[in-house]
This record gives structure tokens, C-alpha cells and sequence, in this order.
DNA sequence: ACAAAAGTGTTGCAAATACACCCATGT
DNA sequence: ACATGGGTGTATTTGCAACACTTTTGT
């Protein structure tokens, strides 16, 4: 699709208070990244070979273009950076501050997304200099920009949407124990469950599927399980 | 606050799938205002004397300027549109498909604000052709951009930050009745509730203050209630 | 006096919570 | 054999839903 990007349009909102023409900034897209690794709810963080605050960890993210939408860019920002592809992803908000960034006027729109570590195992890809899991309770408290508070906010979301709808395959290998399960639930939501309890309103929502087989290498021996297939 | 705006600066993710420079583009936000009139739920559009779809109902909104942030441009903008004042805010959402207006490429940032309308008559602002209250189960299906979806969105919003916290002040006069409040919460949430039921749990959340007066000329000689004071 | 709306408590049910022992596996 | 973690059921509490009559006021 091609389209015609005149500049200096006039504003609709041209009577009151009125800037002579509108305005264009900059847009791009912060992802925080949630994964599970190690009994651990875990964010990405990197540290990027180019612009602002190569000196400190910061969100994957980077600028809009032209022919795509905002969950596009996301998508195609972090597969850049990371090389992860087809996860799930939710916008979360906007971020307007006319300083959040140092050196010119940039609004971003946070997304998470959740991945399977298992599946997508770290490298370097070109502009990132480093790259990591960062425990979610333990992250630098000098990361770039606003990414602090985008975090916190993403979280915030995350755990919002965990109640309603749950969508956190995407954080776990194909075949998990109920255990397993549990633990990720508790590090989302920052507090204990009751095994019982937890087991029972899984399988009431049934959604889990019984492979049969039991998971070799831990004691007690518990069954995997892997999500339904959805119809 | 004085601020370099560099054009075509080189864009941080340079290696990838790069576009030679940061794109720019216009950014807008779009409120949906509600509002309780004559025990209904209701949402605000306006016809408009310039810009897109003149000929169609549409959300107050507009363009933002270089030193405000979304939150501000939205006051400044529903302000301009309506002499509106002081009410409270919420943003909902980021919409970006790259066809969402017809000439040019702007991405918008929805809000939901929720007014007395009692303390806001409406009147005609310059660049609006018309303004009025819309039942919200009857609005126009043809309104511009994609305000019949962003005003889903928004209502769908407003029901679930109900739930949580309730800040619904905004829609009432200063005293109301609890039927009064009663008829708002089922507007909102398009469904009946009973009676005493809806007065127990306002009653536990304890943010009312029973005025002593009653309210004259209405059977039954209701109570009216004010919200309490914060500490 | 009559009509219309406000106000008031109790009961039943379903969902959430608390809680303790036995079993399977690895070491 | 022993230690570690997995698996199981029940009793209690709590929050939510259903329900009918009396009181107040306007006409």
C-alpha cells in the first residue's frame, strides 16, 4: 500500500488554542519480555551497540515505520533483536512524557510477550551488545529511559489478564508438570497457592491434557501435561 | 521547555530489516466522554466543520502538539470541543492500522472521561457543527474513522476498571440517591441488579455519606448520599 | 385513599480457603 | 533406608444470589 504523507496538514482542531499545523514525533515500541526460566519469572533486557543509553540495560524496542502497524513492529523489532518468533503479544500503553527521552520528542507504546526460553535460546544479533534473563525482582534499577516503570506497568497488566483469560503456554516447554505450573503462577502473581486448591481449579477449567507419561529425573514422579489442542 | 526535534535521525535498529531513517507521523487522541442523562448511559460525538468525515458523527479528538502529553492533549482538546473542565481521564488504547484515515497515516490514543453533564451544558464551540449526548445501545453505525470500535473498546474499559476501583462520581450530581446510583452501575454494565444486594455492598465499601436530607419531589422520599471526603 | 418508589433481612448455594497424610522416585 | 517432592479429599468459611413486605411520599 502506498499512501500520500503530506506534512503540515492543517489541524482539524484549528480554531481554539490552535498550533499552526500538526505536529509528527517519533513513535516506537517497547516489549517486555516475560520467561520462565529456572523456577523464575524473568524479563529480557539488552544493551544495544547504538543510541541513546548504550551504557545501560534497557527493553527491546525500537521505531515505527511507515507501512506497519504497532503489534507489527513489535514483532519484527523483536525477532531483530532476538531472532523469537510467533509468541503472543498485548498491548499495554502508551508513554507521552515530553522528556522520556533525552534527546528528542519520542512517544512508545509497551506490548509483553511471553516465549518458551526452551525454544528460543539467546544469541547476539546485530545492534545488541548484550543480552539477558533478568530475575523480574532483581532488575538494574538504572535501566534506560522510562523502562523501569514500563516494566512495572507491564507486569501490573500481566497479571490482570492471568485472571481472566490464561495464556501462558507460551512460557512453558510443550510438556510441563502441574508443579511446574504452579510455580510459574505464583511468580506472576508474587505470592503462595495451595497445591490442592490450585490443582483443583486447573482441572476444572480443563484445559489440560494428560500425555500419560511421567517426568524422568525428579522425585516423586510427577505426570506431564500439555495444553489442549483448541478446536 | 525548548527541545531539538531531529528529522531522519539515524534510527537505533540499523542493521535489520532497516529503514534508512525514523518515520514520523501525526499522532491524535480520540475521547470517548461519558455521561448519565435522563437514567441512561450516554457518549458524546460531535459533527465537525473541518477535517474528515464532516458529514459524520465522530469522538471529540485531535491532533497532538510538540510540548503536551496525551493526557494533556486530550484536556486540551475535549476543552476546545466542549469547555469541559477538570474530569477524569483514562487511557484505553493505541490504534494503528496503517488505513485507519483516509488520507494520511495517524495513529490514535483513545481516552474515556466521564462528566456530570449537570454541570456541563452543552454548547457549540467553533469547528463544531453538532454536539449531543448519544444513548449508547443507539449510535450511529457509521460513525468516522473507526470510532464505533473505539468506543467498544472504551465502554468494554470503563466496566472493567468498575469492578476494581469506582470512580463514578463524575457522572453524578454532587447528591444522589441510592437508586439513583444504582441505575448508573446497570447502565454501565448493561444488566439488572437487585436491589439490596447493590445497597449491601455499597453500604461495605463505605465511601458514602448519608446527607440527612431527602429528596423532594420524588416518591418514596429517598436519602440522598454524597461521596465521603478523602483523608 | 391510592399509586409509586424507597427501604429493609434472611436463607441457600457455590466458590474459595484451610488443612494432613500417603505414595513414588532419586540418592 | 531415607529424604524429597508429588499426589489426593474433606470440612469450613465466605461471598454472591434469590426473594417479599412495610414505609414514605406525591397525586
Amino acid at each position: 500500500m502506498k499512501r500520500d504523507l503530506p506534512k503540515n496538514q492543517p489541524n482539524s482542531l484549528n480554531d481554539y488554542q490552535v498550533k499552526e499545523d500538526s505536529y509528527e514525533c517519533s513513535i516506537t515500541t517497547d516489549i517486555a519480555v516475560f520467561g520462565y526460566v529456572d523456577n523464575q519469572l524473568k524479563i529480557l533486557l539488552t544493551k544495544r551497540t547504538v543510541g541513546n543509553f548504550t551504557d545501560h540495560w534497557m527493553l527491546p524496542g525500537g521505531a515505527l515505520q511507515a507501512e506497519e502497524t504497532l503489534k507489527d513492529c513489535a514483532q519484527k523489532i523483536l525477532f531483530a533483536l532476538t531472532g523469537f518468533e510467533s509468541i503472543h503479544f498485548e498491548q499495554v500503553k502508551a508513554y507521552s512524557e515530553v522528556d522520556r527521552h533525552p534527546t528528542k520528542r519520542v512517544i512508545t507504546i509497551s506490548f509483553y510477550a511471553l516465549v518458551k526460553p526452551e525454544n528460543h535460546p539467546l544469541t547476539l544479533k546485530s545492534g545488541v551488545e548484550q543480552i539477558d534473563w533478568f530475575d523480574l525482582d532483581n532488575i538494574p534499577t538504572n535501566l534506560g529511559f522510562d523502562h523501569n516503570r514500563i516494566i512495572r506497568d507491564a507486569h501490573q497488566f500481566f497479571k490482570k489478564n492471568l485472571k481472566d483469560t490464561l495464556v501462558v503456554g507460551e512460557l512453558l516447554p510443550q510438556k510441563f508438570t502441574l508443579p511446574e505450573l504452579q510455580n510459574l503462577y505464583e511468580n506472576i502473581l508474587g505470592l503462595e497457592l495451595d497445591k490442592r486448591n490450585f490443582r483443583k481449579r486447573i482441572f476444572q477449567m480443563d484445559i489440560l491434557k494428560n500425555t500419560g507419561e511421567k517426568k524422568p529425573g525428579v522425585k516423586g514422579g510427577p505426570m506431564l501435561y500439555s495444553y489442549k489442542d483448541e478446536a
